[in-house]
DNA sequence: GATGAATGAGTGTTCATTCAT
DNA sequence: AATGAATGAACACTCATTCAT
């Protein structure tokens, strides 16, 4: 009758009921988009009832919102631990540039959480009150990195953090994001060797000429 | 018997019917989606009825197959249009990076199609057997300023057409596609200005200092 | 241009379209039942289009009570033609009893028609006038045979023609009409051998010994 | 907590509802069909909504089949129920061809839910894995009637309880599932007297007679 | 004698959600 | 903390039929 699988207090079972459905959800979200994913799916991939999804978020919008919330902490997370202190400026934005690729690639739910967010225009992003308290550590790194970069004469002076990040993130995003479309018109997989490799490579080739040149 | 040429002769409805429901499929899909996109609405905002749908096209798939493949059709002719013969391999791709920055803020809906897409994993796209034989005009467009480029010294000879293209598409999907979350993070329309001139100029910059790196 | 298929002079193109259209829904009806049947199935198993069937016929239910009419002629036909003159009574019923139970397994799709004809209460066959006109060969035939019994003695005296098809009908229709679910329950195939010419040998010994016994 | 005897205890609403619709079903199915019916028809003759035969049964397909399998369920019941031990064999014969006539004629609904399956060629019923463990009480019941008659002399040996089984279920089915063809044909109603009950003396005169000729 | 275009009413099914305990 | 039963509105799709030539 207890539950056999689990050492588990039952007064920690709301909580890991609360994370199961998180986790499903994010599946099922990324899966097939806020429209495509079934309240119903969710809750059969998961050890309750459909009807706890009410109980704990209120419904299927404010448990996307969860889930969104939920994604976006893990980045800024995830971000936040990178550690270009050591590098020379050009160096450092070499590295993050394909850091950044690479933690795409290796992230894509999240980056089609995000495609999903903007196909409905960020109105769920913008119902996060906390989202903008975490910052946006990769910026400031950058930032960290460019005034280095500024002072001792290796990077141009007219370059901000946003544009570098931009440049790298929709580079980035890119590859994940439109890889079935762009794949399927070069009849390639882009996210797979050969390609993948020299993708990389590029666009720290991109980021270090283009910031180092005067 | 009837004008063939007169603006709604009743022997052309057919074809007026069609692709009106096209045009309101497109609206619709690239506004909320193909699970979002509602039979019924499509067909509410036309003259016809819902009928129709499944008359000309045989159902929401279909249609929806059909207003990707229009975009794409439509798209391909744009970029046939591009002429870049009189300029300097560099200004060329300036030029092109500029104009194709324009080209993705202008057409909006065409992006969003393929971001939805992308989110379906390109499972629609794979069935439009006859999109390959468009080509890829941009692509061959760039192949001819590179070897230009290359000819005359002024561009580095390890970078190919597709390399090219790809940076230029994914900067500039990336601010129609990412708008809304991006947007919403760094609290600013990155369509509008001062952030949308500054981005596209530099882009071009990017490029050019890229591909004319030593 | 002209029909390529056909050495039929144009005069005679409405009754080969009527007769296409009759043959195409005689198998439809039959297959899938009235309310199963679909006019554009039918429509689209001829040369002819859909709106053929509203010209000649009027609608799907028109359709249907030609289609049902013609079956019943073709029976009442094939029931005149049968000869039992020279056969003494009893075995001339014993011949009948074999002679129905092989007509009805070469006609399926006339009991499939009639056993429809009965889920829907006989609706349609009520509203075809000039059916009793066609008589009941099969049971004017049984009577001359009766007749002839009686007379020689070989025949019981207190049964009659209506009985004894009735007796015949029921088993033979049975047959073709219940072999789905009867041989699904028994676990073999009613109308295969061995079980198929057991049951047709018995039908005319169960007539036989009834008809003859004091 | 709640009261199971009673007659409506809300706990029990679900296996009520359940057979509400199982019970609307079989009239709406036997009544037009299984191409015929309609799920609104059938919901709108119930307390609940269409929404629970989607509920309960998942569709219109596995409601034909519940019900299909609850009505054969309660044919082999009441075929258990026979009881014809006191009677010699001959007699025990004609008493159950009697009493099958009687069944038959009562149980209509029954009928046509065969008839109609057999329309669509058993497909339903092969699905209903549990039908075949119901046994065929009515063919054992014949067996053992057959076995006393072969011992004491009184039936001939070369009949087996199939053949009888066949020959009394084919001329009862007719009864019904003909009855408004075969009435219409002959302008009488056979199911009213004095045809009726002829009919049922017949049959008991048929199976008597031939099973006792030598 | 023939037809492509069009249609309103319905057809089985699914959706996120709430009720009652 | 949890749940089985229930639901109305919507959903993609299909039907026999008619319009306009």
């Amino acid at each position: 009758m207890s539950d056999q699988l689990s050492d588990a207090p039952r007064a920690r079972d709301a909580e890991r009921t609360r994370r199961e459905l998180l986790d499903v959800a994010s599946e099922v979200f990324a899966d097939v988009g806020y429209s495509g994913a079934r309240v119903d799916e969710i809750a059969a991939r998961t050890r309750t009832t459909k009807r706890m999804i009410y109980y704990y978020f209120g419904g299927k919008e404010q448990l996307y919102i969860a889930v969104l919330e939920r994604a976006y902490r893990g980045i800024r997370e995830a971000e936040r631990r990178i550690d270009v202190a050591g590098l020379a400026p050009v160096d450092a934005l070499r590295a993050i540039a394909e850091a950044t690729y690479d933690h795409h690639v290796q992230h894509s739910e999240f980056i089609r959480l995000v495609m999903i967010e903007n196909i409905h225009r960020g109105e769920f992003l913008r119902q996060i009150d906390t989202l903008r308290e975490l910052g946006l550590p990769a910026v400031d790194t950058l930032e960290g990195i460019l005034e280095r970069g500024r002072a001792d004469g290796s990077v141009r002076g007219d370059i901000e953090a946003f544009d570098v990040h931009m440049l790298i993130s929709s580079y980035c995003v890119f590859q994940v994001a439109n890889q079935h479309t762009f794949g399927h018109l070069f009849d390639r997989d882009i996210l797979a060797e050969p390609t993948a490799s020299r993708a990389r490579a590029m666009l720290g080739d991109v980021v270090a000429t283009w910031a180092t040149a005067r």
